[in-house]
DNA sequence: ATAGATTATGGGTGATTGTGGGTAAACTAT
DNA sequence: ATAGTTTACCCACAATCACCCATAATCTAT
């Protein structure tokens, strides 16, 4: 039950409110470490779904960023894309966290979310936009999924 | 009887109780090492089986996992797919775990489980799902096996 | 073989979780 | 300022889960 601090693993299928509200699995919250007071930090995500980070994990990233400078093109992108729609937001006592339009837009979420935890951060989608992607990865090249999987064992 | 620890094998027959708990054989328990705090790892296996990881073999790959950066999106499509249905348990005081309806649905578990030790992880399979798999397997010739080896991630 | 311990399986109950909605404060734009 | 809108915080309730206890079957050791 205690598995890394903020390491998230699972897919979880949740519902959107009118309020544009959705709950952080309690199995998130748990192992969200209390250094990040209960907060996380809500941007787009490369692919169309909502990336949320562990504030501390955001401000990591913020200070490699400062660090990196805009000669490199996805240097440029990753800052415009990313950190433009980032806000932190604390979930609420029943665990929940509000999603602005901007980011349900950008997402194409409705009424059903489906949180995916990625390791070191999470992932918001639409069940109908993450089953296109699938299958676009699919017919993607799949040499170097084959070289991932050498590296990592299961 | 000095086993390696965390190391698993023979064949188990158990039943899976109304609210979807399994009893982990008491010899998988007994050579679990401590360090795992009486917990596993649970995820999809490949052919319909659900795999059980000890808890400090998975956070291996997670860590492995976490070297991956996130602008590539071949890692982004792999970390989603290898941690997507992970999750952790740890077994009650009767030596149980829960499994998800998902889970379950995925393997096609319904009243009878076959627990299978499998080295380093356990399996667990529907009988009747196990004997077709296996029929399967036996009139698979080996270049078939070997080509499938190089394209199936995990 | 017998007693004691361990194991497999079932169920009960209080606590937690997911979800909806209400209300008052804070913010916006006239 | 005022009306309208949005946000923050609160309560409620049904469903689920974690934790505990019970019992029968199996194993262990004398």
């Amino acid at each position: 039950m205690t598995i890394n601090q903020d390491t998230f693993t699972g897919e979880y299928s949740y519902s959107i409110d009118a309020k544009g509200r959705v709950n952080i699995p309690a199995k998130f919250r748990q192992s969200l470490a209390p250094e990040n007071d209960q907060t996380f930090v809500i941007t787009r995500g490369m692919d169309s779904c909502i990336w949320v980070y562990p504030l501390t994990a955001w401000q990591i990233i913020e200070d490699d960023l400062k660090d990196l400078s805009a000669i490199s093109g996805i240097n440029r992108s990753f800052i415009r894309n990313t950190v433009r729609y980032a806000s932190s937001v604390a979930f609420d006592k029943q665990g929940r966290i509000m999603l602005s339009t901007n980011l349900l837009d950008y997402a194409q979420l409705k009424k059903d979310a489906l949180i995916i935890g990625m390791v070191n951060k999470i992932e918001i989608w639409d069940p109908k936009v993450l089953a296109k992607v699938d299958n676009q990865n699919l017919e993607m090249d799949s040499s170097e999924y084959d070289e991932l999987a050498d590296k990592i064992i299961l």
